[in-house]
Formats: structure tokens, C-alpha cells, sequence
DNA sequence: GTGCCGAAAGAAAACCTATTCCGAATGTTC
DNA sequence: GAACATTCGGAATAGGTTTTCTTTCGGCAC
């Protein structure tokens, strides 16, 4: 038995038929026999014939591969944003390679130069905060888009959160529970996620004549302690806040801890929206949290969606385009529904 | 200017040279006059030339990628996971694949076919369970790695977590810091993983001549509403429970939440230790929980290292091999440590 | 100075695998 | 028997690497 993998010559030689009809056979192309096109098909299966999709690729310049370059060290803000990127990729063949940079600019750049190497089709450039950065290092010509995080080449094309949006969700929502007093403990304020978050808050409230509990933004780190200290300070600031809108599942996770620590009732008392979805940090709460669906698997999809129109030469004009976010209701605020809601913009 | 990437054919017309001859200049391979040498160098850095890895493989017969097929959905689980991989792979600058199956054997077969066309150097099988599935339907010659679930295979290779040891070690340190009545809380009894740690734990108590607080192990689901349910039928059936191993950070958060609900201190009236160091939960926790971390940064590096080894020729022969899990420590059992400890089996 | 040997340098060609284009051989039709 | 269609072989091609072969030159003996 032979451990070598058949080629086309193989297949050739046991059809008895030249290469060149291996080819036409197996891929319909071209005049051939029903009765030629039949052996060389039973020839290449008898022999487990895989064409080499090197020698493809080299043949029609493309790769059919795609390069997600993420800056989040296989976070978990990276597996929706898969599972949207290979929902659309996965429909037309396209393998990814998945590369990490781990925040270093030099292995960003090494990334780059092997994909570009690699002949990629099209790269993912993928941040986990809203920040401009500096366009990938590859050859012109190799589609990139951009997520969440965009290129400072304003000709390039972004996909990103509505993070507002999300706040102005958030926000409704409570006041359409006939929250008023309505607090908002967030993550540092140097990153625009969370400042975006806070305007869209703050533009609800603005339009309903409310002001923020507490008299300010409680920016601080995004961990579930912060939660709870900001929490503490809010309720101190703010006695009578009746609801508290959390820029993370994780803040708000600490935040409800600390109501139930100072027996307040959730959502009776106080209500709480928290931000993410993260499933087993909303659902495990108690209760289970609604909270803001950032809808990263819609962000990787599109993103996936537009660089394929790209790679086939639709131009794409460069900008953001921002995917809505939608609300997760579950007991935190009290509401039930049965239809799972998209959030509109 | 020419969009056209260029091709050593580009770079040997621009140095005055044959392809030949350049290849040989950028490869350090042949008798080559420094001066030309120097020449094709300029040529091809004044292009930006970048050979075809494409060209390239299909020349050596190997294409420098590994793929990593999960069945996790991208889940939490394969983030350490990945990371070891590429501590491994990086170093070679292997580019690696990431392929989800989605719990779909269907996908799962035509990623493997998709593979083997692409004709990877080796894959990594990730499962997220350990149970026995079927082998890899892929052409035969490519080494294949399995990570945690095991191929039926029994000529091929698996590295997996020791829960069991898991099991053990947490089951020491509740002895070492003074517990004796220890229950267990854990997720099905139809997994082996949980299985598996419940018989460490049991192990030691057998050792030490004690037996399970509440006379059983808890077996229930993966959620922290389980942790909180077990821990009322626990303390139910044994109130003078010292200590509690969770299966899981995830039970030990609900877990923990029914102990400060009825008054009692962690870790001064129950110790409690949880199980895979999910960073996340596992410090969010109120105290910070003391966990098993069964090493899967380290069993992903293990994995990868073996393929390249199998890659490389050497023969690796079938079988399992464990990694040995750790203990990270935290408050939740109360002992302090300022060395990051290193598990011993 | 001439002739010979061998080493050095680089050109030329073969090769890796599959696709595609061109043309040759065969068969069909009027 | 000429015009045309059908069927398939052969060569060129993609972009590199590697092997082979040729040219050139230095060194040395006579």
C-alpha cells in the first residue's frame, strides 16, 4: 500500500486518461464522455483522491482562507464574534486561521506578514475596545476590515457595537418599568465604551426630564468588586435610586450582591440592567439579569458578510457601520416576556 | 504603479539574475557571490517581494498549518486551550485553523475533508468532555491529536486534565487546613469528569479514614442554581459540613451565595474550593474562591508539542497522557500563599 | 605562453500539483 | 470528401525550490 496521497497523475494513469481530463472530469467542465467523466470519478474515489488546494489556489490566486487577528488573548469576547464570523464564512468553504496577538505589536506584525505571505483572501482585524488604531502592516490590495476597534485610515470599513444605543435601550426599558431614579455604575472612564454607554443613558434621561442618580457616572474597573463598592457609594449618594443600570454583567453581578446584602429587593426595590449577555454570568445571577446584548455574533457576521463582498470585488466603501444592539429580559427588571426581543435602534 | 504582487521572476529581472538564483540568495543555500547575494536581497526588499508559501508548500509537501477542531462552540473552555497551542506552535510559526464543529458530526466530517485537501500538517481534536468518540475521518498519515475526549482508537495519541488528581488535591488541602467533614457538590453523573474528581476527593477521604459530609456526593447540572439548591440539601443533611469541593467555580458561586445567606462565614465557618480556576467567577467570588485549575493552557501546549513531534516523525506511540491540575489558592479556604503553587501529583 | 584541472558562480531546466487552453484525432453529416 | 462537432491529449501556467549543467577563472606545471 502506498502511504503516498494520490494525485491527478494517479488518478490519470488508473482511469487511463491524461491529466488534463482528470481535471474536466472531476470538476465538470469542459466535453467529455458520460461514459469517461464515470471512470475517471470511480478511479479518483477507488484511489481517495483529494485534490491539493495549494496547487488550486496557485492555479486561481485565490486561497479561499480568511485570518482573524484578535487583540484578545482568546478572550470571551472573541467566541460570539466567532461563531458570527464562521456563520458566514462556513457557507462558502472559507477556512480561518485564528491569530493572537496578545496585544504585542510585534507579533501583530508578524501575523500580518505570514497571512500576507499565506496569500489570504481577506483579514479580520479584531479589537476589544473602541479605539482607533493604526491600519494592519500587509500588502495593499488584501481586504481588511476592521472590528470594533478602526483603522485610523478613514477609507477602511469598520464594524462595531451601538454602545449609545445599547444605553438608550437600557434606559427606556427602565423608565418604561416606571423606574425614575435611575443610577449608573460603569467601567473606566478613559475607554469610550463606556462613555458611549453613558450618553446613551444620559440622552434618555435628557428627552425625559430625569437626571442620574447619585449626580454622576460611577466609572471605576470592570470587576465585579467595583460593583459592589460603587454600588455602596451610589445607595449612599442616592438613597432613593430605584434602579441601576451596570455597564457589564460582571458589575452588575456585584451590584445585585450588594442589594441583597442590604436586603433590598431585586427588581421590587431596585432594578438592574446589566451589559453583555454574558450567559453564565447573567443567567447564574440572582435573579437572572436583563441585560444588553452587544450582539457580537451580528458584529462578526457582517463584518465576515462585507469582507467576502469585498474579496469578490464589490467595492465597500470605507466608514462604521454599527450593528444595534437589543435587549435580554429576564427578572431584573421585572418584565416578562415570551418572544425573545430585538432591539430596535 | 503595478498592483501585481511580485514574483521572484520580478525580483531576478530587477537584480540581473535567474529565479534560480535568487531563490538561492534568500534561502542562504548555495555558492553565491556576497555581492549578489546583496543584490537580490536589495531587489527584493525594494519590490516588497514575499514568497508564496503557497509555491512553497506545494514544493516541500508541508504547509506549516495545524488545525484545531473543537466541538466547544467556541465556548470558555478552548480559550486556555488555544492559548497553549500557540505557545507551542508560534515558536515555529505554524499557522493554525480554527474549525467549530458545533456538536455536528456532519460539520465535523467536512471540516475534516476541508482539511485534508488543504493538506494541514497535523490537527489538534478538541472535545470538551472526556468520553470516547470515534476517530478523525481523515486521510490517513496526517497525525492527529486528541485533547480531552479520547479516540477509540487506542494507537492514537490523547492528552487530557487528571480530575481525579484535581480531586486529590483538593481534597488534601481541605485535610491540610483542618476540615474533616467535607461534602461535594457536583455537576451529572453521566460525565466522567465529575466522576472523576468525586473519586479523588474520595480518595483521600478513604486515605484519612473520613467519609463525604451528607453521605453522598451531590450530582446535579452545571449551574450556579444547582450550587445553591445542593448546598441547602447539604447542610440539610450534615449542618456540621466544614468544608465544600465544587465541581465547578460556577456551583461554588451559588454555593457560596447560600452560606452568606444563612449567616455563615467562608472560609472561617466552611472552607470551600472550587473547580477550573475560571478567572472570572473564580476572583469575582465574595471571598475569592480557591480552585483546581486543571492546566488546559498547559494541556493545549502538551498537545501541540506531541503534533509537532509527530509532524517532525518522531513516532509518539498511542495512549493518554495527563496533565497534572494545580491548586490556585484564595481566600475561600482561608490559607495564604504568596508563591504561586504549583500542584505536584 | 600554453594547456590542464578543479572550484566557484550562476544560468537553465526539472519538479511540485492542478487547471486551462490549444490543437489533433476521430466521428458525423450532407 | 469537405465542413463541422465531439472528445481528449499535450503543453503552458501558477510561483517557488532544487538539481544539473555550463561558463569562467585561478592556479600550476611544463
Amino acid at each position: 500500500m502506498s502511504q503516498r496521497v494520490p494525485t491527478v497523475r494517479d488518478v490519470a494513469a488508473r482511469a487511463g486518461v491524461s491529466v488534463g481530463t482528470v481535471s474536466k472530469a472531476l470538476n465538470n467542465r469542459g466535453q467529455l464522455r458520460d461514459e469517461t467523466r464515470a471512470r475517471v470519478v470511480a478511479a479518483a474515489r477507488e484511489l481517495g483522491f483529494r485534490p491539493n488546494t495549494l496547487a488550486q489556489s496557485l492555479q486561481s490566486g485565490r486561497t479561499y482562507t480568511v485570518a482573524v487577528i484578535t487583540t484578545d488573548r482568546f478572550g470571551r469576547f472573541g467566541n460570539p464574534l466567532m461563531l458570527g464570523v464562521e456563520d458566514a464564512l462556513g457557507a462558502d468553504r472559507v477556512s480561518v486561521f485564528l491569530c493572537d496577538t496578545r496585544d504585542d505589536p510585534i507579533r501583530e506584525y508578524h501575523h500580518a506578514q505570514t497571512l500576507d505571505e499565506r496569500r489570504v483572501d481577506g483579514i479580520i482585524v479584531a479589537g476589544r475596545r473602541k479605539q482607533t488604531r493604526a491600519p494592519l502592516a500587509v500588502a495593499s490590495g488584501v481586504p481588511v476590515v476592521y472590528v470594533i476597534a478602526r483603522s485610523s485610515d478613514p477609507s477602511d470599513f469598520c464594524v462595531t457595537t451601538d454602545d449609545v444605543g445599547g444605553g438608550v435601550l437600557a434606559g427606556r426599558h427602565l423608565l418604561a418599568a416606571g423606574r425614575t431614579r435611575i443610577g449608573h455604575i460603569t467601567g473606566p472612564e478613559r475607554f469610550a465604551d463606556p462613555r458611549e454607554r453613558a450618553a446613551g443613558l444620559q440622552q434618555v434621561l435628557d428627552e425625559a426630564g430625569l437626571s442620574l442618580a447619585g449626580g454622576q457616572v460611577f466609572y471605576g474597573e470592570w470587576s465585579e468588586d467595583w460593583g459592589r463598592r460603587a454600588a455602596e457609594m451610589l445607595l449612599h449618594a442616592a438613597p432613593d435610586t430605584d434602579a441601576i443600570f451596570c455597564g457589564s454583567d460582571q458589575l452588575a453581578r456585584g451590584v445585585v450582591e450588594t442589594l441583597r446584602d442590604r436586603r433590598l429587593r431585586v427588581p421590587g426595590d431596585i432594578a438592574v440592567v446589566g451589559f453583555d449577555n454574558w450567559e453564565p454570568m447573567a443567567a447564574g445571577c440572582r435573579p437572572p439579569l436583563t441585560t444588553v446584548d452587544p450582539n457580537l455574533r451580528e458584529v462578526g457576521r457582517v463584518a465576515a458578510t462585507r469582507l467576502l463582498d469585498m474579496i469578490a470585488g464589490t467595492p465597500v466603501e470605507g466608514g462604521v457601520e454599527t450593528v444595534p444592539a437589543w435587549l435580554m429580559l429576564r427578572e431584573s427588571t421585572g418584565v416578562r416576556l415570551t418572544e425573545p426581543p430585538l432591539g430596535s435602534n
